[in-house]
DNA sequence: AAAGTTTTTGGAAACGTTTCCATAAATTTG
DNA sequence: CAAATTTATGGAAACGTTTCCAAAAACTTT
């Protein structure tokens, strides 16, 4: 088969490293292609105990933010050479840590991950053990820990000022796979002591574990819990969408009755009507400066800046954001009051259901 | 560092193969804790010629439709105990061709691959000529090729078929990346057949190359041009929603001035106002049926059946298609073009809004 | 033309497994 | 108790590269 040559003569030739003599050269180059021959990667990675393969872990793609993020990550690496071995952990942690070990069996040169609890995960302290080349993406870094990550804290405190802006006092939060995930818990933290800064009431937290059909009812529930409430912040956008749908299921209208903001700045909250007042976020650049970091820690080259927490992020206006209901109400309540007719129909309609 | 024995004893006792006495089974079990060792996948992967890992192709996950499959393939391949190596080929050919050759080299037991055009690619053929288990995803598969795909061209006859009985009998046909995606191809031919079978004025292309956001100057354009289409059938969702938000821009109402159908099903289609007429497909389990079919492949199983076609797609209904507005009044459009101040409230704020 | 230099080439080790085989040890049988 | 059998163990080959080294071949220099 061989051009009648020693292998080390194929590997010098086909790397084009040491010398080789251009007849050799000719040999070698028909043989191959005659063969339609390729180096084994497998082998490679064996010799130079490198992969060029990078270990991503994220909880889902069903979540566009961390497709897009991977997306990101997976170009960034592309582009590096590196290929992308993607783990999706579902939100488990047994699955985090076992997929964790996959990709250190796999020898694989990094890590871009993100962990259900950053502080707590065995996965993460295994890989930081072995003092692999890693970074987070959307995690809070623990110490001496790099992380990409949307400052989940201040944004959550800028909706927390964006809603006393407009004069609301009372508003929930809403969130998904609250457990799971710490970043729903830090927007949580943040909310309270947002408002707790601007003086609101602390905003009463509606969890819900899956993206249910039954949020209408939750909502109902929830709004009968706590009736003065005039806005919900959405722990992600889809969840705020599915949110509006429900308010408008429960005869509420957005946002008159009820205010709603989102979180992530997803495309279609824009396009949407009323458009969603949303914090926006760039998740591919995440995924990518992650990968850029992991890749800078693997070449020893001087790691890319982490971006500037406050630029994470950015507030959007949107129509599903207006002035408190309770403070239109309270500017007319002498009106009101005095006449038995509240000439403003929505807001009366709106009391009337939400006593219900 | 050995627990003073062989390395083949230590295969056999972690591998529970072979015979081992009782006392060695401890020592090496101790001497492996204490060293937290663990085999590297990649020799055995040279031994065993068999690397437990599956190339996927596709070109994006910024489109949720992709990253659902993958989603779904990557389940399917980790319960089997096999990991997902992920690349993305933004939808060019010579990046999916140099995809394939990478994972080839790296050694993949199968491939899961959304190809740009199923009967010319290069990667494709080079993985049927060497016999490798492989499986195509959101492709019409060629001849003794297994496919999971949505039959976009019957489900493009449906939509033609939904558009003529609200009494329509001139749309357009919106398409994004035409060139480089058979899928999008294969929704116009269907829908250009379907409108023929229904005796429709063949309809007009417009088509775009990237989401840009002069897609309104494009559609106004192309209304201008073709002045009596009553609706648009948009060859996806996102951009079904686009034009939704362009049309308001240009002062027309969804669906009386325009009625637009989309393509994908994705969830905000169904929270939006009006709620989007769509063709529904079920992404993750398209990618979990290719990834099963590859596994089946590879093991020498019986493949899993492959959808009916005409299951892969359902027709749902939605309040942006609605009864031609040709039918209604014939010459609304003229004025809300010529004019471009729109004297209803929401459009007017919609905008505003909008170029904030 | 002999000696020195450079270029070209292939053999062999190493990477970390699994598996085959042979040997050693333990057990059973005659 | 010797022989036969079974069980336990480690050595060595193989997987397909790269790299080191030495040998051979081709040139250069005196």
């Amino acid at each position: 088969m061989r051009a009648g040559c020693g292998v080390a003569t194929v590997s010098r030739v086909l790397n084009n490293t040491g010398s080789a003599s251009a007849e050799m050269r000719g040999r070698v180059m028909a043989a191959t292609d005659a063969l339609g021959f390729e180096f084994s990667e497998v082998a490679r990675s064996l010799q130079s105990s490198t992969t060029r393969t990078i270990g991503c872990v994220v909880p889902s793609l069903a979540n566009p933010v961390f497709a897009d993020a991977v997306q990101g990550a997976q170009e960034a690496f592309q582009l590096a050479g590196y290929q992308t071995l993607l783990l999706c952990t579902n939100y488990d942690p047994e699955f985090e840590v076992r997929a964790i070990r996959t990709l250190t069996a796999k020898k694989v040169d990094g890590f871009v991950l993100t962990v259900s609890d950053a502080l707590n995960s065995e996965g993460l302290k295994a890989i930081q053990a072995r003092g692999l080349p890693h970074c987070l993406l959307f995690n809070m870094a623990p110490a001496d820990d790099l992380s990409w990550s949307v400052d989940d804290h201040s944004a959550a405190k800028k909706v927390a000022d964006a809603f006393v802006e407009k004069g609301h006092t009372h508003v929930g939060f809403l969130a998904l796979k609250f457990k799971s995930s710490d970043r729903a818990r830090q927007r949580y933290k943040g909310f309270v002591e947002g408002c707790s800064r601007n003086g609101m009431i602390p905003p009463p937290l509606l969890e819900i574990d899956e993206d249910s059909q039954d949020l209408t009812a939750l909502m109902k529930a929830f709004i009968a819990e706590n009736p003065s409430i005039t806005g919900i912040f959405a722990s992600n956008d889809f969840l705020a969408l599915a949110t509006i749908r429900s308010a408008r299921v429960l005869g509420l209208t957005v946002p008159n009755d009820l205010s709603i903001v989102g979180f992530d700045g997803i495309e279609v909250g824009m396009m949407v009507e009323p458009s969603l007042a949303t914090i926006v976020t760039d998740p591919k650049l995440m995924g990518a400066g992650a990968a850029r970091t992991v890749l800078s820690v693997i070449n020893g080259t001087p790691a890319p800046d982490l971006p500037d927490p406050n630029l994470t992020f950015s507030f959007r206006a949107g129509g599903s954001l207006a002035t408190s209901a309770a403070e239109r109400v309270d500017d007319k309540r002498g009106v009101a009051l005095s006449s038995p007719y509240n000439p403003t129909q929505k807001n009366d309609k709106n009391q009337q259901e939400r006593s219900t």
